[in-house]
DNA sequence: AAAGTATATAAGCATATACTTATATACTTA
DNA sequence: TAAGTATATAAGTATATGCTTATATACTTT
């Protein structure tokens, strides 16, 4: 089973890497945390650069490697870009995380819990 | 609210940061499964490292950064040091991440679901 | 005791990451 | 139209990351 170019992964460990990886930074673990702590529904980014004392450039290269591993979503009024939650991608997000610990917990023996899905982590040389 | 030493963190925004950082690596999420999906229930270092394919020093140092992570423990027998899961720490990593995903998913109005438990993300600035 | 095996760590190197200042582009307002 | 505002991106820099080869240390076997 070959790698696929990255850029279109489709197996399981890539997409959780992405996602592991988009939320292993403290900022924008609160940049997530602070939008859904919030009284709106969205932010635009001088607003979270603002929020979260960054400046407006660290702000929105958070803001876009979250949206591109899907934890958020963008859209665009007038010269203003406003972040909020993919809310579809967070659900399947979710669900792969669920799966992985399941997956662990049966070695465990902790928790008699069947992983979900029909997900299967592709097991495959990194070379 | 001031910044613990960062070694001794105590917040949970620093505790996920590191478990995500630990995951947000395909060779780790793969060693994670793969130990998952053995016949054994530990595994040593140079055993690992030919079962991924990595060299030892490579495998020493992703076992590492999972045991730091508290997602893996070791036990040394002889010359031999044994991984295997941390199993009271997984329950607690994975309760930080439902929890996360819980103040998501009320933003959301997805899932008519409480953050479980009585954690806090502590919300402080980087700086 | 010497040789063999397992492992963590050091040191080196290439690349990635997270920040900065600067700037081009798109939009809005005066 | 000019000026102002919002944003993504470029380029630079310091540091982190993930690999490598080398090696010291701890243990086992001969």
């Amino acid at each position: 089973m070959l790698r696929i170019n990255s850029s279109k992964c489709t197996d399981l460990s890539c997409e959780l890497e992405e996602l592991f990886k988009a939320l292993g930074n403290v900022n924008r673990l609160l940049i997530v945390y602070r939008l859904a702590s919030g009284e709106v529904e969205q932010i635009s980014v001088t607003e979270m650069a603002r929020m979260m004392g960054l400046t407006q450039p660290a702000a929105s290269q958070h803001l876009k490697i979250l949206k591109t591993a899907r934890i958020l979503d963008s859209t665009k009024h007038g010269n203003h870009i406003y972040y909020t939650f993919n809310e579809d991608a967070l659900i399947h997000h979710k669900e792969k995380i669920d799966f992985l610990f399941g997956c662990l917990f049966i070695k465990c023996h902790k928790i008699d819990e069947k992983p979900k899905g029909n997900n299967r982590l592709i097991i495959q040389s990194k070379k």
